[in-house]
DNA sequence: TTAGAACCTATTTTT
DNA sequence: TAGGTTCTAA
């Protein structure tokens, strides 16, 4: 329902509906918009923006505008330079909370102690901080692991309470009331490493905010208008942060859809939406619930799954698209089942001509984009895995880093640590523990400690000969850092420390694409001013887009795509105990399962043209065989806007028949151990009551399946290579090296060295 | 100091 | 099952 156009009105209104125009137009005071998925939020959103600069109302630097996500952030920055052009140069304080928070952090740092070129360390580091820091404290790290300390810090952090502010009960939480105690400890170590971690960048901004007055008051004049992206997903230090920004103003305008809540775990409380009118009174609540991109019968499904929540805000989508198809419920035997059966559904699509680009597998967990990954490497499809390890965490990509770290701020002790024997130069634990007790007897970083080190007769040999070279490298890497540009600073620099060589000593499947990333680090430098400007980069933005080549099918979890739409999009593994997860059944009660819901709904509004369910009634958990049934999600699908479809003929029934199909599939069923994850201890019940209702059972061997794959999948254009023969050496991304022991059209039998022998399609090696 | 063996544990993860 | 970490022996 678009608005009349006025040939007056400016472009950037052009297209938009009546609710999207009043989201632009209602420029002061505070606004909420509720907007629904698909709805055409950023539009709105990034309309509003321009609208703000093209009638003057503010400068561009006078606009904060937050989102959560770097692509998030730099989608906006791309839509509103369309509106606006070279304009969005001028808008420094459109980012992440965490860039904002940095940038604000960078100007104020000695109020909280810090100085401007203070380090942000990423969750490696913070990790081996905390470990050394727990054993100072004595406590037994088995007991309590470093990692849940740091995500109790991480849950303070995000609260926005500094130690002072604990209270004996979250104290509590860690090690017996250790808790305060070790959070103190770590920002103070934090401190003297003139380092913050991720929470930091917002908490440290909070204090100076709420301490300092001019500081505040000065932000709060800059700021004439402050637009906030998916502020479902804020946290208590990011509310509080706003608000007291917002203040004196008030022309705040946040942008949220309840229904899509889904990081209370990482701190977010979707109460900070609900009750938004009442921090601001005098909002407008404006909704956005004409929905472009899905079809019907998708919107449909999803609003049935969602109704079933509790404490919502509440909308109604509606869109003008036609029907198009029903979403699609297959049930499926097991996972590698419904492996095969997606890659036949995105063959089938391939040949109706659709962009590989325009499909998506979606999962609940990580962990289920193996049996995708497996499938795919068989028949040849190409594929996408977004998440699990980003560039920026690979062990050569930090080690490089933490070189670069050194370099340009020399108090770095993490960095330096990491390095100091990478690659091996013979100065183990014990060298290392020696400098510590330097360092700290003279109350200087590690790095010069090393140096200072030198003038004793501490460290005898080799390990004193490759420090020296080591602390004299450093100062000539330091001194070219003033001469030469950055990316030919770390070339040399890898080079000169022998890490280069080292990788290229080492022949394993890994090592030549550990080469080719660092390339890509170098090249990736290229494009910063500075070596500091890059290092800010690279610790606020963890993704590196890496999209080489042709289209491919993305797999990713529901978690990570959200905020983007697919044509078609698969979702994998709706059952029991999968999704919604063990956990969320276990643990956390309504609450949880209601954010299992949003998930859900986040998942299926994904969708534009198509959406296909599946679940399997068996699958593979931690080597274990475990059968399921669908999950509540799929009968909370309303009936009339689905198609179901089983490969298995007579419903539940059948999945007890077909057990007995071998011998006595109970006969070596794992004995119920009582313990260890939600998947084995639901299992472990059952099996005490055999006779009960039918949920899930766990046995080791693999069942027999009912029927096999009808066919197995085609792969488009069957060639076969011409320039790879019988014998010859191949290298594979995945495997590494091995040699072609049958080949077979496109499809090759190879011997790994390392991974043994597989068959892979020809289009993924290479010649070695 | 290091390599291999035993051992343990297992969602989601914007920054 | 697999991967990461810690332990143990050389």
């Amino acid at each position: 329902m678009t608005a009349p156009a006025h040939d007056d009105e400016p472009p950037y209104l052009r297209g938009l509906n009546a609710p999207q125009r009043e989201a632009v137009l209602t420029t002061d005071g505070p606004v909420l918009v509720l907007a629904g998925a698909g709805t055409g939020k950023t539009a709105a959103l990034t309309a509003r923006l321009a609208h703000l600069l093209y009638t003057r109302r503010a400068y561009p630097s006078e606009i904060l505008s937050v989102t959560f996500t770097n692509k998030a952030a730099r989608e906006m920055r791309e839509r509103v330079r369309r509106h606006v052009g070279d304009a969005v140069e001028g808008m420094p304080w459109l980012g992440t909370f965490h860039a904002i928070g940095a940038k604000m952090l960078r100007r104020h740092a000695e109020a909280v102690g810090l100085q401007s070129n203070f380090s942000i360390l990423d969750t490696d580091d913070q990790l081996r901080l905390l470990k050394t820091l727990i054993s100072e404290a004595s406590v037994d790290e088995k007991r309590f692991p470093a990692r849940s300390l740091a995500g109790f810090i991480d849950s303070w952090k995000n609260k926005g309470l500094t130690p002072r502010d604990l209270d004996a009960g979250e104290s509590e939480l860690y090690a017996n009331g250790k808790g305060q105690q070790l959070y103190q400890a770590y920002q103070d170590r934090l401190r003297a490493l003139n380092a913050c971690d991720f929470g930091d960048l917002l908490l440290h901004t909070l204090t100076i905010l709420r301490t300092d007055r001019a500081v505040l008051e000065q932000y709060q004049q800059r700021f004439r208008y402050i637009m906030v992206d998916e502020y479902q997903d804020t946290n208590s230090v990011q509310y509080l942060w706003l608000r007291l920004l917002a203040q004196e103003r008030k022309n705040i305008a946040c942008v949220g859809d309840d229904d899509q809540s889904i990081y209370s775990w990482r701190g977010a409380q979707v109460e900070n939406i609900l009750k938004f009118e009442r921090d601001f009174p005098g909002a407008a609540v404006i909704r956005l619930e004409q929905n472009y991109r899905s079809t019907p019968h998708i919107l449909a499904a999803a609003s049935g799954v969602i109704a079933n929540n509790g404490g919502r805000l509440g909308k109604t989508l509606w869109t003008e698209h036609a029907d198009g198809e029903k979403v699609k419920v297959i049930g499926v035997w097991d996972g590698p089942e419904e492996a095969r059966r997606v890659g036949t559904e995105i063959e089938g699509c391939q040949i109706a001509g659709k962009s590989l680009d325009d499909i998506a597998i979606l999962v609940r967990a990580q962990h289920q984009t193996r049996e995708f990954e497996d499938r795919f490497i068989a028949i040849g499809m190409p594929y996408r895995i977004i998440g699990g390890f980003r560039f920026y965490e690979r062990a050569e990509i930090r080690d490089a880093l933490a070189y670069l770290r050194v370099v340009a701020q020399p108090a770095d002790d993490l960095a330096f640590e990491r390095i100091v024997n990478v690659p091996k130069r013979g100065l183990g634990d014990k060298a290392v523990a020696r400098l510590h007790q330097l360092s700290r007897a003279l109350s200087v970083p590690l790095s010069e400690a090393a140096a200072r080190i030198l003038d004793t007769d501490e460290l005898t040999g080799a390990a004193r000969k490759s420090l020296g070279a080591l602390v004299g490298d450093f100062a000539s890497w330091r001194q070219k850092a003033n001469d030469l540009p950055h990316p030919e600073l770390a070339r040399q620099l890898l080079d000169e420390s022998g890490y280069t060589a080292m990788l290229q000593a080492d022949r394993s499947a890994e090592a030549a694409g550990r080469l080719e990333n660092l390339n890509e680090l170098v090249r990736a430098m290229e494009e910063y001013e500075s070596l500091g400007a890059f290092l800010e980069h690279v610790s606020l933005v963890m993704d590196n887009e890496g999209n080489d080549g042709g289209a491919k099918v993305t797999i990713m979890t529901i978690h990570a795509a959200k905020g983007l739409e697919f044509d078609t999009v698969f979702l994998a593994g709706w059952e029991e105990g999968l999704f919604p997860s063990q956990r969320a059944l276990d643990e956390g009660g309504t609450a949880s399962l209601e954010e299992e819901r949003r998930l859900a709904y986040v998942a299926i509004t994904r969708a534009r043209r198509r959406a296909v369910i599946l679940h399997a009634a068996n699958r593979r958990i931690y080597g274990q065989w475990n059968s399921s049934i669908p999950s509540r999600f799929v009968a909370e699908l309303p009936k009339p806007h689905i198609d179901e479809e089983t490969t298995m003929s007579g419903g539940e029934s059948l999945w007890r028949a077909n057990w007995s199909e071998r011998a006595d599939p109970f006969a070596d069923v794992a004995r119920g151990t009582g313990r260890g994850p939600g998947w084995q201890r639901a299992a472990g019940v059952d099996l005490k009551n055999p006779g009960g209702s039918f949920t899930t059972r766990t046995f080791t061997r693999e069942p027999a399946r009912v029927k096999e794959a009808t066919r197995s999948a085609v792969s488009i254009g069957n060639a076969g290579r011409s320039d790879l023969t019988l014998g010859q050496r191949v290298f594979h991304q995945k495997f590494g090296y091995g040699t072609i022991a049958e080949m077979e059209g496109n499809k090759l039998e190879i011997e790994f060295e390392q991974a043994g022998r597989k068959r892979v399609m020809d289009s993924f090696v290479t010649a070695g």
